[in-house]
DNA sequence: CCACTCGTACGATAACCTTCGTAGTACGGC
DNA sequence: GCCGTACTACGAAGGTTATCGTACGAGTGG
């Protein structure tokens, strides 16, 4: 129960993989787009579960992987849960502003579009 | 030859109706993202054949179209051309700073990679 | 009027994307 | 050792996309 991280271990683009079209592929769709801002509402790591979509789990974990191969993500096992977290100090670094940006336009668009 | 605005109109969506998903799908082309680019650095209204993508001229049609329709740009149509700008003013308001940013990412990304 | 240029429309094709269901694997607790 | 939870893998269906080629319309200049 040391809840220690599993050696399995999860294909990550570096850094300097990480391409601007696919990021924002990947925050183009509303699912990963909300996913995304879960995460950054959390700050810190969230399971995979925590987060509630209206569709299956097996389409919840296509997304996931979309954000994770696409280099908007991190995802490590921790024990049985996976746990995600922003990979915002790459993001920052290739594309200073772009996620905040696009954090803040989403937020102004769900208030100017009355989702909470 | 006063170069009049044809009575062809083309539909735009409004202000309004422009959503944040698909500006981002509308930039995460390759192709797309260069035309932008470009527009956006020739300021004023450029006409699509002055703007050289390798495909041919339907595909490039089709990506402007689909810049149009997301709100991205404005066609308006002079004789035989048809003139296209950035909706800038649009853009600007409902997502402040994200067409700045993800111009600055895409040249950032265009240097980091070598492509001019 | 005729030719030329610019852009459109209409298939057609191949790839991709989103979604699902089912079956399976890894981990932790009893 | 056995069960439940959390997530994955593997198709598969249905729709969308990017690309092409060819044929067409609209405007300009001879």
């Amino acid at each position: 129960m040391t809840t220690a991280i599993s050696p399995r271990e999860l294909a990550h683009p570096a850094r300097d993989e990480i391409r601007l079209e696919g990021v924002l592929h990947a925050l183009s769709d509303p699912m990963r787009l909300r996913v995304v801002r879960e995460l950054a509402a959390a700050g810190a790591e969230v399971s995979c579960s925590s987060i509630e979509l209206p569709v299956t789990k097996s389409t919840t974990t296509h997304h996931f992987r979309v954000l994770r191969e696409s280099g908007v993500i991190r995802q490590t096992y921790r024990g049985t849960a996976k746990m995600n977290g922003i990979r915002r100090a790459d993001l920052d670094a290739l594309f200073p502003g772009l996620l905040d940006t696009v954090l803040s336009a989403a937020g102004q668009q769900a208030a100017r579009l009355g989702t909470p």
